[in-house]
DNA sequence: GTCTATATGGGGATAGAC
DNA sequence: GTCTATCCCCATATAGAC
């Protein structure tokens, strides 16, 4: 196999196991195994543990910007892309539950460890922060669509969070049709502006 | 010093070590130093340290248990209730900020270790939970007491997550403001519903 | 590019002297 | 109740043969 295919492999399965059982928790050898490979050959694709991990967040970082074009172009509307970026909690529940969400879960693990990709890791909720932000201006929101980012994606984390110690599917589907809500009265309250200055 | 003091030093050193660097990354030795003990007498206290985490949770609980009771005999309304709960989110935001949510990311981590103490973790939230649960009942909110107070412990853990991240205080003064109005409304709500039944 | 063998450090946990 | 000394395991990381 090629070193490049063999390193993007190895990326794969420590992307999903620090997202399963977390960064820490995850050693070097957990990850040769999935792969197939030794410990000693590993090296030779990664020196250090910080590596890959710094790896990993970038191939995250890469897929998300990827997820954000792919609903960019499926949905016309501002508000149908707030929607696809709402739904995920569904599409998601099973891992949500049984691993909360893949950047909160390792911004607050690299937080505690005061490890230094701790502000890489908080840059993924940044690209969801100005896409969303992005949508709320086009929405009409332009003046508050930072604030509403983030009132956004924090309602993602807290149910995501609570999702994880209840293991409750219908409280994820609850809080999802409240987003649903208070994204339509967003919408009611950017065009009942517009038509008022107009 | 006696034995009970030492178990009790050793839990509050275990406590606050678990929450600022995470429950695997702290090991016996580090406790053990911030106590003053050598690692060996440390056994004659804890034999594992599944059962340190056990009397940290067991003593969040007690403590959580005094906190809710505190603010029952502090606030008359149910509403005032409410927002001391809401402005626990100002008051230890350098905190919140620096480690995140002492139960959300215990929660989390323990999550991830697939640890048999999660249940006992999420059991912290559901204390807050009926605690809520009952002042929402006692504003009127009978029926939907439960859901409203899984909201504000989602909105609770979400801004807890972001703040972690972003490290900004004014995102978690707006957000607890936007609580404050959403608590108001659902005030509002309630005597609505009692005036129209009367 | 892959392997085995190994160095080194730290973790949890125990035994037994004082 | 506290200590020192020690065991064993597993972690990251390296060296060098193939």
């Amino acid at each position: 196999m090629s070193a490049s295919e063999t390193r993007q492999q190895i990326v794969e399965v420590a992307d999903r196991l620090f997202y399963e059982r977390g960064f820490e928790a995850t050693s070097f050898a957990d990850i040769a195994k999935q792969v197939g490979l030794s410990r000693g050959n590993f090296y030779y694709h990664f020196k250090t543990k910080d590596e890959i991990l710094g790896a990993v967040i970038a191939q995250r970082r890469a897929n998300t910007i990827a997820l954000l074009e792919g609903w960019e172009s499926d949905a016309a509307s501002p508000a149908g892309r707030i929607l696809s970026f709402v739904h995920m909690l569904i599409a998601n529940r099973t891992r949500i539950m049984a691993h909360g969400c893949p950047v909160g879960t390792l911004c607050n693990e690299l937080a505690k460890l005061d490890h230094a990709a701790g502000s890489q890791a908080a840059a993924l909720f940044s690209v969801f922060r100005e896409w969303l932000a992005r949508q709320f201006a086009a929405l009409g929101h332009a003046a508050d669509a930072d604030a509403l980012a983030l009132h956004l994606l924090m309602r993602s984390q807290g149910v995501a969070a609570l999702a994880t110690a209840f293991r409750d599917e219908s409280f994820i589907r609850r809080e999802v049709a409240d987003m649903e809500c208070w994204l339509k009265a967003q919408c009611r309250a950017a065009s009942g502006r517009s038509r008022r200055s107009a």
